[in-house]
DNA sequence: GTCTATATACAGATAGAC
DNA sequence: GTCTATCTGTATATAGAC
């Protein structure tokens, strides 16, 4: 199942995870090869350059959305609450990847910011039929987004902004009865 | 008006710029000097060191912040409304400071986290009194930090998912209407 | 496939002239 | 108050041994 090297995905996963826990500026070629365990030769033999590590980490991306999409559709809880219930989650490989890349696009690397894009447009997608109107799918949409935002600021100061247990439980009730496009109760 | 040297806050104002449009890697001490028109030694008599000037931006922040509280309680349009519309803007004082706070969030800056984090906390107490429970606030909140993450992204790529016009009209009205604390409609 | 050693560029910061 | 010159550390990348 795992036929490329197993050392390219480690080095990968260094790399993701240093984005998300201290941003791009502390994602250096140096502290990857140290958080994986090799040399920087050993990185460099794997991936070429910092260019295609960040290449390597798009494309998991968006592997990534497209098993989560065929994932959404299939939520016994509704799609629209599976979906806002997901955002808020921390430490999935999906949740990991998204902001992981948006670190890179938030650095000017268009690549990344088309990642994001066509992510969202393909969430869009699925959701539009579960939804009452265009603006009842921005609301769900931007919901997910500041769910996402909120998780990605941290750092090591986790923010507490984000509801969790009952307050999410009512925030996700509130958005799936706004959202649902038959009768709003 | 401006007593502090104008030209400290010429390099301010290109350090802020260049975060929004480049992120925290291109905002080094050389461009930010560049893009002021002074030398790398002009900019550090006005500021000792990267960290002066980061912790300048994040002080100008909170002064924003704090005019910006007494403007929202006064909305016309009424605070959630105009909360949500502001959330959108894309090029005011405000909306620079905290899109350039978060890049610094984003790469581990525990202040500029902090300071975020106290403005949205101020900005809860504002809105708590005209919404109707705890989730609708949530929900408010989320939409804005969604709206900001969004106009975030983009760098030179602009996103086209933020609702302009009619769209935004329409998110905003439905957003003010679920969190309104009178009667659901 | 992984390593060490090294080349080159650029970052943040200091010293001191003007 | 602003400049040039310079020091030191670190980033990406290459070369070549093992």
């Amino acid at each position: 199942m795992s036929r490329p090297p197993r050392a390219r995905e480690i080095v990968l996963d260094a790399f993701e995870r240093i984005l998300v826990e201290d941003g791009a500026r502390g994602a250096t070629l140096d502290a990857t090869a140290r958080a994986a365990g090799v040399s920087k030769g050993g990185l460099l033999y794997h991936f070429a350059s910092k260019d295609a590590l960040e290449s390597a980490l798009i494309e998991r991306l968006r592997v990534l959305v497209a098993a989560d999409i065929a994932t959404i559709e299939s939520a016994p809880e509704g799609v629209v609450a599976y979906f806002v219930r997901a955002s808020v989650m921390e430490d999935d490989d999906l949740d990991r990847a998204i902001i992981a890349t948006s670190r890179l696009a938030q650095n000017g690397h268009p690549a990344a910011t088309r990642a994001l894009l066509e992510m969202r447009e393909s969430w869009e997608a699925v959701l539009r039929p579960h939804t009452r109107d265009a603006a009842a799918l921005d609301l769900v949409m931007l919901v997910s987004d500041g769910l996402y935002f909120n998780n990605a600021l941290g750092g090591d100061t986790p923010l507490t902004v984000v509801p969790k247990g009952a307050a999410l439980d009512a925030l996700i009730a509130l958005v799936a009865q706004v959202a649902a496009p038959e009768a709003a109760d």
